[in-house]
RNA sequence: GCCCAGGUGGUGGAAUUGGUAGACACGCAGGACUUAAAAUCCUGUGGCCAUUAGGCUGUGCGGGUUCAAGUCCCGCCCUGGGUACCA
C-alpha cells in the first residue's frame, strides 16, 4: 500500500495528544536540556509557512536531545498582550481578550498539525493573570532596588534610605540621575515627600520627566527600539519627541555587565555585535573648562582628550542649562530665537537633514585647561543633550561634524595629529578632517612626538593629576521607557498619594485589569484606563493609568515554563534549579535590540535579588533566517482582458499583475483555476507558449496583498506534515533568508513514499531479512549515523536531510531490506519526520514508542573510505590511483599516512608503487 | 559614513580544518512501462572543443601565497543586515 500520511499523521497527533506523550517532569537521574522558541503574538491572520520554520528546527533538536538520552524542556505559549488585538478593539468594539483567544485557537490548531513536540501542559499566555501577576511583582522588586555601581549589583532601597541617613549620598556609587549631594542632616530634614522624590533617582524602575518618543497617531509612548527613522515600527506613523513624565527602567545601570557578558555566550558574532553597538560603549575622560568671567565650569566627555591642543571652540546642545546662564546680553536674542528653531523641528526632520549645518555664538568665552587659550562657545543641534555631558570641546581638524562647522562659520582649524610619513598641508586647503587615530601628534605641548594611543593615556594621566578632569566610560544605552497609553497590557501594581507612586501590596497581585467602555483615551487625554470604574484603592488612591510595554511580559516567559502552575513564586527555587537556563534559543534577529537585551537584563536583575541561579538567560541563540514569499504574476495587455505567458510579454504593452501562488504550478498557470480567481477574468484570453501559460515571479515580502502567503495548512493537506517539515530544512541553512519555493517540495516527498517502500510491500506488511548486515551496508549506516549527527549538532539541518535521502538511495540500489540497518534509519529520521517513522516503527513489532530509542552510535571502523578510485595531482604532472583495504579502520589508515614532503622523498629514484599522500585526512593509497 | 554577513550551474543549495568544485534536490532533455495519461523507474545535464578517448576553461573582478585556493592574504565591485550628528 501507498504511503498514507493523512492517515498515519492524524492517528498519531490524536495519540499524543491524548496520552500528553511530551509531557516532562524534573528527572534528575538525566541531565536536562532546555530548548525555547520566541513565543508567537498570535494574530488574526495566522500562521503563514514562514513562521514555523524556527519552530521545525527547535522541534528537530529537542527530538535528537531526547533520543541522545537528555531530559528535554520544550514548551510554548502566547505573547499575547498587545498592539493589533488592541486597535482592532478600537474598530469593532470587542474586548481585546477575545480576539485574542480567537487567534490562539487557531494559532494552536495550525501548530499541533505539523507535530511538534511541545509540552502543551506548560503553555500559558502572558495575559494570563496567574502569569501577569509575576510580571507585575518584579516590577514592584525593580521600584524596590538600587544599582550599587561598587558591589555591581542591585540592592534593596531600605539600605539606601539606611546609608543616606547615616552619611547622605556624597559616599554613594549608584546608578542615579541624583547631581545634588547631601549630607545626614539634610536627608533627615527633607519632608517625606521630598525624599522620596529624590529616591526616584536611584530606583531601578523610576517615574521622570523624560523626553519621549511620543506616537500621535497610536496614542502612546514607544521605547528606542520601536521606533525607526522617525517612524514607528508598527505602523510606520510619525514619532515626535515629547516631554512627559514616564515610567523607565534603569537599563544603563547593567550596560556594562550586558555588554562584557555577551562574551561568554554562543551567539552569532553577528547578533552580538548588534547588542554591542546597541549599548555602545566608549572610552574616554571628562574635562571641565572654566568660562571667562563666571565662576561657571562646562563639563565636556571627550573620547581624544589628545586632541586637545586642537579645540578651537566649544559647543553646547541648545537644551543645555548652561546656556542661558553663559548667554552674553548681546547675543541672546540671536540664542533665543536659534532654541526656537531648533525646537519646532521635528527629531525626523532633524535626522533627514543631517548634511546641513546651524548654530549660534553664545558671547561666551570657555578657558582651555591645557593651553589657557580663549576659546568662544556656540551651542548647535549637532549636539545632542541625551549623550555625555551635552558639551563637546570641538577639533575641527580630526572630527568632520566640527570640521564642517568650522568652515560654516570661518572657525580655525588646528592640526595636532600628523599621519606617518605624509607632508604637513596647511588645514585650510584640507578637503575633511583627519578622523584615524593613526599618527604622531604636533603642536601639542608635552605630547608632541607620541603616538595617538600613548597621547591619550599620557593626557588622562595628566588631566587627574591636575583635577581638570578624569577617565570616564559613557554607554549610548538608554533607560527603557517602560509607559505605554494603552488598554491592553499589565497594569501598574502602583497607586499614587501625594503625588508620589507607592507599589500595591504584595499580597493583592494580581492587580487585574479593569473592564472599560472603549478602549479609547479619556475627553481629556488620560490612557483608557482612566474611564475604568472604581480604579483606585481601597483607600481611594488612584492607580497609574498607563499600561506596561509589550516587553514585560516577554521578559521572563522562559523562567515560568520551567514551573508554569506555581502560586507562590515566579519559579520555585527546585525547578530554577534543575532547568537552569536555555539551553538553546530559537528567533528571529528582530529581536537583538529589544526583547534580547530586556530579558538579560530582567534575568540579571533577578539574578541580583535571588530569584534564579543563572545570570544570562540563553546560553545558545540561533537566528532562523526569514521566509519570504515567491510572487508569480501574469501579464495583460494593455486595455485588453488578454494575458501573455512570461517569454512572449516583449512583443506586447502590458502590466504586470499579481496572480495568487496556489494556483500556479511550476511557474505554470492553472488557467482554470485563474478564471475561477476572480470574476474580472472570467472571460481572459491568453497567448501560450508551447501550449502554457507561463508566469514570471519575484521574491518578495509574504503578505496578502502580493497574493504569495503559503498556509501551512495547504501544504499539509497535500503533502503532509513530515513532508512540510523536512523540506523547511531542506530549504537551505536555517540562518539565510530565503525565499519559499514550492516547486522543490515533489522532491522531499517522493523521498517519504520512497523510503516508505523501502520497508512496507504490496501486501502493507513489513518484510524484512534478520540476516546480518554485510560490510558495505554497514558502512551505508554508519556513514550516514556519523554525518546526521554531526550535521544535527551544528544545525546544519539541509545536509542532514541530503545525507538521508543519499543513505536511502544507496540502499535502495542494493535491494538492503536488513532489520538492525532499517531500524536505525528510523530513529536517524525520527526528529524530522516523527509520524511516518512512529508508524514503521510500529508496524515493525516495536510496543514501546521510537521516542525511547537511543540514537544510534556509530563505529569507526565502517567509516574509512575504501576502494575509491582517487586521482591525485602532484607536482602538477604525476597521477596516482588511490585504494584502501575495505577492513581498515580509521586509526590503521592514519599509519600509513605520510605528510606531502614524506611522500615527495619518497618517490626520488623510485617509480611510485604504494603510496598513501594526504596531508590531513586519511583514505588515499598510491598504486 | 562606520560595523557585520554574504556573492558558486537554468534554480534552491553542497564542499566541516586549503585536497576530485557543483553533493542532494528542483527544472530540463531523452528513454522504459502504458492504448494514453498519471505514478514509477533508467540515462544525460556548468561552459567550450571532440564520434569516443580525452582536452581546455570555470566559484563577483584584479593581483598574490602554495605542490594544491570557492576556502588564506592585498586591492576593488556588488547584495543583504545593523547603526548613525554618540563627541
Amino acid at each position: 500500500m501507498d504511503y498514507n500520511f493523512k492517515e498515519i499523521e492524524n492517528k498519531w497527533q490524536k495519540l499524543w495528544e491524548e496520552n500528553k506523550t511530551y509531557k516532562v517532569d524534573i528527572d534528575k537521574t538525566k541531565p536536562k536540556y532546555y530548548v525555547l522558541d520566541m513565543f508567537p503574538y498570535p494574530s488574526g491572520a495566522g500562521l503563514h509557512v514562514g513562521h514555523p520554520l524556527g519552530y521545525i528546527a527547535s522541534d528537530i533538536y529537542s527530538r535528537y536531545k531526547r533520543l541522545k538520552g537528555f531530559n528535554v524542556l520544550h514548551p510554548m505559549g502566547y505573547d499575547a498582550f498587545g498592539l493589533p488585538a488592541e486597535q482592532y478593539a478600537i474598530q469593532t468594539g470587542q474586548h481585546p481578550a477575545i480576539t485574542t483567544e480567537k487567534n490562539i485557537k487557531r494559532y494552536k490548531e495550525q501548530l499541533l498539525k505539523i507535530g511538534f513536540s511541545y509540552d502543551w501542559e506548560r503553555e500559558f499566555r502572558t495575559c494570563d493573570t496567574d502569569y501577569y501577576k509575576w510580571t507585575q511583582m518584579v516590577f514592584i522588586e525593580l521600584f524596590e532596588h538600587w544599582y550599587n555601581n561598587t558591589t555591581k549589583k542591585a540592592e534593596p532601597i531600605s539600605d539606601l534610605v539606611k546609608l543616606f541617613e547615616n552619611e547622605g549620598n556624597a559616599n554613594v556609587n549608584a546608578a542615579t540621575d541624583q547631581d545634588e549631594t547631601f549630607t545626614a542632616e539634610q536627608w533627615n530634614a527633607k519632608t517625606h515627600k521630598q525624599q522620596q522624590e529624590i529616591l526616584l533617582n536611584y530606583r531601578l524602575a523610576y517615574l521622570a520627566d523624560t523626553m519621549v518618543n511620543w506616537c500621535p497617531e497610536l496614542g502612546t509612548v514607544l521605547a528606542n527600539d520601536e521606533v525607526k527613522e522617525g517612524l514607528s515600527v508598527r505602523g510606520g506613523h510619525p514619532v515626535v519627541q515629547k516631554e512627559m513624565r514616564q515610567w523607565s527602567l534603569r537599563i544603563s545601570a547593567y550596560a556594562e555587565r550586558l555588554l562584557n557578558d555577551l562574551d561568554k555566550l554562543e551567539w552569532t558574532d553577528s547578533l552580538k555585535e548588534i547588542q554591542r553597538n546597541w549599548i555602545g560603549r566608549s572610552e574616554g575622560a571628562e574635562m571641565k573648562f572654566k568660562v571667562k568671567g563666571h565662576d561657571l565650569e562646562m563639563e565636556i566627555f571627550t573620547t581624544r582628550p589628545d586632541t586637545s591642543w586642537g579645540v578651537t571652540f566649544m559647543v553646547l546642545a541648545p537644551e543645555s542649562e548652561l546656556v542661558d546662564q553663559l548667554t552674553t546680553e548681546e547675543y541672546k536674542k540671536d540664542v533665543d530665537a536659534y532654541i526656537a528653531t531648533t525646537k519646532k523641528r521635528s527629531e525626523r526632520e532633524r535626522l533627514a537633514d543631517v548634511k546641513s549645518v546651524s548654530g549660534q555664538f553664545t558671547g561666551a568665552y570657555a578657558i582651555n585647561p591645557l593651553t589657557n587659550a580663549e576659546i568662544p562657545v556656540y551651542i548647535s543641534d549637532y549636539v545632542l543633550m541625551g549623550y555625555g555631558t551635552g558639551a563637546i570641546m570641538a577639533v575641527p581638524a580630526h572630527d568632520s561634524r566640527d570640521f564642517k562647522f568650522a568652515r560654516h562659520f570661518n572657525l580655525p582649524i588646528t592640526q595636532v595629529v600628523a599621519k606617518q610619513g605624509e607632508e604637513i598641508i596647511s588645514p585650510e586647503n584640507w578637503e575633511d578632517s583627519y578622523d584615524s587615530k593613526e599618527g604622531k601628534m604636533i603642536n601639542s605641548g608635552f605630547i608632541d612626538g607620541l603616538e595617538v594611543k600613548d597621547a591619550i593615556k599620557k593626557t588622562i594621566e595628566y588631566i587627574e593629576e591636575n583635577e581638570i578632569g578624569n577617565r570616564k566610560i559613557n554607554y549610548r544605552l538608554r533607560d527603557a521607557i517602560f509607559s505605554r497609553q494603552r488598554y491592553w497590557g499589565e497594569p501598574f501594581p502602583i497607586y499614587f498619594k501625594d503625588g508620589m507612586p507607592y507599589p500595591l501590596d504584595r499580597e493583592k497581585l494580581p492587580l487585574e485589569l479593569p473592564e472599560v467602555d472603549a478602549y479609547l483615551p479619556t475627553e481629556d487625554g488620560e490612557p483608557p484606563l482612566g474611564r475604568a470604574k472604581n480604579w483606585k484603592t481601597d483607600e481611594g488612591h488612584s492607580f497609574e493609568l498607563s499600561t506596561m510595554p509589550g516587553f514585560a511580559g516577554s521578559s521572563a516567559y522562559y523562567l515560568r515554563y520551567m514551573d508554569p502552575r506555581n502560586t507562590e513564586a515566579l519559579v520555585s527555587d527546585e525547578a530554577n534549579q534543575y532547568w537552569q537556563d536555555v539551553d538553546l534559543y530559537i528567533g528571529g534577529t528582530e529581536h537583538a535590540t529589544g526583547h534580547l537585551i530586556y530579558s538579560r537584563f530582567w534575568n540579571k536583575f533577578l539574578y541580583d535579588i535571588n530569584w534564579v541561579c543563572k545570570d544570562e538567560p540563553f546560553k545558545k541563540l540561533i537566528n532562523q533566517g526569514m521566509i519570504q514569499g515567491r510572487s508569480n504574476f501574469v501579464y495583460r495587455i494593455k486595455g485588453e482582458n488578454k494575458y501573455v505567458s512570461y517569454n512572449l510579454r516583449k512583443d506586447y504593452d502590458v502590466t504586470a499583475i499579481h496572480v495568487d501562488v496556489n494556483i500556479v504550478h511550476n511557474d505554470v498557470l492553472d488557467i482554470e483555476a485563474f478564471r475561477k480567481w476572480s470574476p474580472d477574468y472570467k472571460d481572459a484570453e491568453f497567448i501560450l507558449e508551447d501550449g502554457q501559460y507561463v508566469c514570471g515571479h519575484a521574491v518578495e515580502k509574504m503578505s496578502k496583498s502580493m497574493y504569495n502567503v503559503v498556509n501551512p495548512d495547504d501544504v499539509i493537506e497535500k503533502y503532509g506534515a513530515d513532508t512540510l517539515r523536512m523540506y523547511e530544512m531542506f530549504l537551505g541553512p536555517l540562518e539565510m533568508s530565503k525565499p519559499w519555493d514550492t516547486n522543490g517540495i515533489d522532491g522531499v516527498h517522493k523521498f517519504l513514499r520512497k523510503f516508505w517502500r523501502l520497508f512496507v510491500n504490496k501486501e502493507n506488511k513489513i518484510d524484512l531479512s534478520v540476516v546480518e548486515p554485510t560490510a558495505d551496508e554497514f558502512k551505508i549506516l554508519h556513514k550516514t549515523i556519523k554525518k546526521i549527527q554531526e550535521d544535527i549538532e551544528r544545525f546544519s539541518f539541509n545536509t542532514s536531510v541530503s545525507a538521508f535521502m543519499i543513505c536511502v538511495n544507496e540502499l535502495t540500489d542494493i535491494k538492503c531490506n536488513k532489520k538492525d540497518i532499517l531500524e536505525s534509519l528510523l530513529i536517524l529520521l525520527s526528529p524530522f519526520a516523527p509520524h511516518i517513522t512512529e508508524e514503521l516503527w510500529q508496524m515493525m513489532g516495536h510496543e514501546e514508542s521510537i521516542l525511547q530509542a537511543q540514537f544510534p552510535v556509530y563505529e569507526e571502523k565502517y567509516l574509512v573510505e575504501s576502494s575509491i578510485d582517487y586521482p591525485v595531482s602532484f607536482n602538477g604532472k604525476m597521477r596516482f590511483k588511490v585504494q584502501l583495504p575495505v577492513d581498515i579502520t580509521a586509526k590503521e589508515a592514519e599509519e600509513f599516512v605520510l605528510s606531502h614532503e614524506q611522500a615527495q622523498k619518497w618517490l626520488e629514484g623510485k617509480t611510485p608503487r604504494k603510496i598513501i599522500f594526504v596531508p590531513k585526512k586519511i583514505i588515499n593509497i598510491v598504486i
